[in-house]
DNA sequence: CCATAGTCTATGACACGTCAACCAAATGCG
DNA sequence: CGCATTTGGTTGACGTGTCATAGACTATGG
């Protein structure tokens, strides 16, 4: 038992692991995209995701489910990357309370940019690092980790799966 | 393939599924330890940090190694506590350039008073969630990914296994 | 011993994320 | 219809994290 924590060492020591790798992992995406694109990776998440639509424009509520944000946090987000004019906002107009946020030429511009090199950055930090078996169980423990947080955020993110390919 | 990425979709899938997980677990864990406890994440690890040397306590430096963070991430980190007198600093006395944290007595206290919620937080949200074969995938991944990014971190959190036990 | 280079830490400015409070439009029900 | 409630979204304040910079001290090479 730990001095401290009412865990085992070896959990306690996979907590730290696990942490200390998210953190470098997070950061170095985030200085590479930064470096690269003067983008974000929140910048990032938002231009991808909206390019992933059709008409590339969501509601910012549906924003916010997709991402798994606060609707404050997107809203603050969208604000201002709409000052760096990567995205823009324009009113629904079949429920006056709704906004769409809908990418810009710029922003699909720097999203064009930003994708390869960012892409490259995760597959070589993070896919290259794992085998096979390894993938499988991350996934498995992901989604089982997600479901008993917050079952409806991992329907969510399960359905990313077909929503993003049937535009075929 | 992706439309937008060069990542095949199902490792898109699997980064979103983990990146989802990590953001609402670590939420989770913030909002209980601010709502029992009345501290953050950042609080809690460099209190225990502290709590598991000899002395209670740590240089500045020493501290942002431990923790992976960066120096001015400490700095304010340790200014903030400091004004809620959670922790203390002290000159050095043989590096007139460096400085001691230490744990005050109130630090000590609500250490000790957020420390069993906590723990069984992490428990419940995360090992609960685990088999053991996904664990010991899950940490021997993840030192494979610290290590190919930040070699030396990796071994600093390696070391703690080592460094929390052997008071004994 | 002085100059210079390197180390240890702090600070200021700014982007970010959360919470609580808020506004306005829509809904529901008497 | 009319009023309360719910829903979609924004705002402000505040704590947090990063970068660039600065300041204070130490180590080193002439």
């Amino acid at each position: 038992m730990s001095p401290v924590l009412d865990v085992n060492e070896q959990d306690w020591q996979l907590w730290r692991e696990f942490v200390t790798m998210h953190r470098h992992l997070a950061r170095e995406l985030d200085r590479q995209l930064q470096r690269d694109a003067g983008i974000s990776q929140a910048d990032f998440s938002v231009l991808i995701m909206l390019s992933e639509r059709p008409q590339q424009q969501l509601r910012t509520g549906e924003l916010a489910e997709l991402l798994a944000w606060e609707k404050s946090r997107v809203s603050h987000q969208v604000t201002r990357m709409e000052a760096r004019d990567l995205v823009e906002r324009t009113d629904c107009a079949t429920d006056g309370r709704g906004t769409w946020v809908g990418l810009t030429d710029e922003g699909r511009r720097v999203l064009r940019d930003a994708s390869a090199d960012h892409a490259a950055k995760i597959r070589a930090l993070f896919f290259d690092q794992l085998h096979e078996p390894e993938k499988a169980a991350l996934g498995t423990a992901s989604r089982r980790i997600l479901d008993a947080m917050n079952p409806e955020a991992c329907e969510i993110v399960a359905d990313e799966a077909r929503a993003t390919v049937p535009a075929a």
